[in-house]
DNA sequence: CCAGTTGATGTTAGCGCTATCATTGCGCTT
DNA sequence: AAGCGCAATGATAGCGCTAACATCAACTGG
């Protein structure tokens, strides 16, 4: 209580506020002279206070109060090498879905004392190589990608770090360790049967031209022709048209302007995000169509908006926080067990179809 | 080259890889061992190069790509007190504003090096000091913070913390350091600037009732008593209708009933967000009323998808990411001047109209 | 009454890096 | 030839913390 921080009755282990390279921020050793302890002790009792009798906690807790300590991690990180921080790599934040699950990752991590290291990947799998050894330079405790296309040399990485990796939104047949994620094919069959349920026939796909929407298109079609071919006269025809990437509204409403150019009759158009899909009501409703009388309107993502245009919009929605919490549980799971293998799990966290009001549940009941 | 990397022929410094405590991760000995020159040597090679020769650089170069070595950043920071880091405190990035300042903060301080430590301190300000601790602890370079009101302890710790601050989001008169924001009260005022020269009498407010979109009314509200002062028989009406936070569509569309069940004759409703505003709108049209003739709207973000809709939405544009560029501009300019010192500067970033279809340019010119 | 056990605390020795100063070798001057 | 300045490199000593082991008192049971 009475002594002074910078030196006990021994000479103090370290050097004191004179040496040139202290950074003269409060100690722990600082603390525990105030407290009337060892250094340890103080570390003890705040890292494991279940170690640390009542009476010494109380007595560290004060002086922790007194002294205004704030603990140097990067010390603690360096010398235990856990350094409670999770490396969250993604293409961007400035996306909802993205940023949906980075902020569900952060807010479930956050309840341990884990802390989220955030690494902007954008869309290349060059620049994802050089995010992804900056961000291991941080000796992070887990790490977390979105998309399972990695290149051979961030694979290699990855491994090599000897930690938790989760990989994110994608399926694959091969994940590195833990997998989270939902089946880009399975979406699009599922949009298909859906639109084929409420009894459209005459499809426009607006795209971005993008892996993943490729993966839709394909589980799309692939669900169309099997409806063909079981009912052969029926009619069912597909146009797809690719979008630039990143979506946007006018890359919405030139594909629609192309799609209708090259079917009149299109009945629905099944877009590649919520974006796109507001840029084919954009567009319709500039020429006068009834969206969705005269054209039917599918989103993809539930963004924020979704729900609440005139007309709300048909979409599948993505539960991005969903994916976020259980990739954080997870890895909170694997930083509790004793084992910190890889364990190459697989989680399918599916979709939901959202009918609103750009589609038509009983289409058919209608006249043509 | 045919050197092992374990022992140096001195016996090495490290204790090599039998010490119990080691990593087992390739360390800068190790390089320096298989190029042959002391670790030090590694070090300047990899962050100050122009301090090696050329020759020296190469075999380090070549050295580092056969070992597979990632340096530990960790071990770095803590022995030059620069991590390197900068801590982003942001209420929430689940919101496309503070998704597009995250976003670009994180770009620019990549170009050089520096890595972002993200911190959700949600809406309130309890939350926002074990934040602050935690993330300090870290012990980044610099801390941006969204928002400028901060409890006595949080504007304690951050000077304590003796790093950069910047304030972004918001002005304020007594920054702590560096502030970077617009204000809220002009935009009001601007709104309403711009609504009365259009022509428009009679407004609806539907605003959330958070801090900063009070401010907003205020600044509105003023610019409409001037008008009124200055012509008293003009018939100039506000009504304000708060909606709960965090606003939604659904609160837009209650608060709309409201507006309208008190002021039948209400020709534009201004919103503190483009969400509200989606709700207003789509609230009109279930109405049959037509947007903007009978009922103007204006929005408050430009959100993705405010450009989007039809009729596309007339709103305020801050541009997050020139926030967010400015933020890491500023503080790079900061790492790299030798005096660290707070300087106390306030950057106002403005903002913008953006005069779409949801508002009549010249409403006067029309028979009301 | 003493070896064995337990719980609480202290001591020591690093974690892997960089600041700092020391050393070396080389070209140049006087 | 001795002396100086400079560039390149090396050796040393920590940064602030925690793992691992050591110590010590207070028990336990035979």
């Amino acid at each position: 209580m009475g002594r002074s921080f910078d030196s006990g009755p021994d000479g103090s282990v370290h050097s004191g506020r004179d040496n040139p390279r202290a950074t003269g921020a409060v100690r722990l050793s600082d603390v525990a002279a105030a407290a009337g302890v060892a250094a340890m002790t103080v570390s003890r009792a705040l890292n494991q206070p279940e170690l640390v009798s009542e009476r010494t906690r109380e007595r560290v807790q004060r002086a922790v109060i007194e002294t205004g300590y704030v603990p140097n991690r990067v010390a603690g990180a360096l010398a235990s090498s856990r350094s409670k921080m999770v490396a969250v790599l993604v293409p961007t934040v400035a996306h909802s879905l993205f940023a949906d699950v980075v902020q569900s990752i952060t807010d479930t991590l956050a309840l341990e004392g884990y802390q989220v290291l955030l690494g902007l990947t954008g869309y290349q799998t060059t620049e994802e190589a050089a995010v992804v050894e900056t961000v291991l330079s941080r000796r992070p405790d887990a790490l977390v990608v979105a998309g399972t296309r990695h290149s051979e040399a961030t694979r290699a990485r990855l491994k090599a770090a000897r930690i938790p990796v989760v990989e994110m939104w994608d399926m694959s047949d091969d994940p590195l360790d833990m997998l989270i994620g939902f089946s880009h094919r399975e979406v699009g069959a599922a949009v298909a049967g859906y639109l084929l349920a409420c009894g459209y026939q005459r499809f426009g796909q607006a795209m971005a031209d993008d892996p993943r929407s490729h993966q839709r298109a394909e589980g799309f079609n692939a669900r169309i022709e099997v409806e063909q071919a079981a009912r052969p006269d029926s009619g069912i025809a597909v146009m797809t048209c690719w979008a630039d990437t990143p979506a946007t509204l006018v890359g919405g409403r030139t594909a629609t302007a192309s799609l209708l150019a090259d079917m009149p009759d299109c009945e629905a158009i099944v877009c590649s995000s919520d974006t796109l899909a507001m840029g084919v009501i954009a567009e319709a409703q500039s020429r006068a169509m009834v969206v969705p009388e005269t054209l039917a309107v599918m989103g993809f993502g539930d963004m924020s908006f979704a729900a609440a245009t005139w007309p709300s919009l048909s979409t599948v929605r993505i539960d991005g926080a969903e994916i976020g919490r259980l990739t954080a549980e997870h890895l909170l799971k694997r930083f509790n067990a004793a084992n910190p293998e890889p364990v190459g799990e697989v989680l399918d966290v599916g979709f939901e179809i959202m009918a609103r009001q750009t589609t038509l549940a009983s289409r058919s009941a209608l006249p043509s």
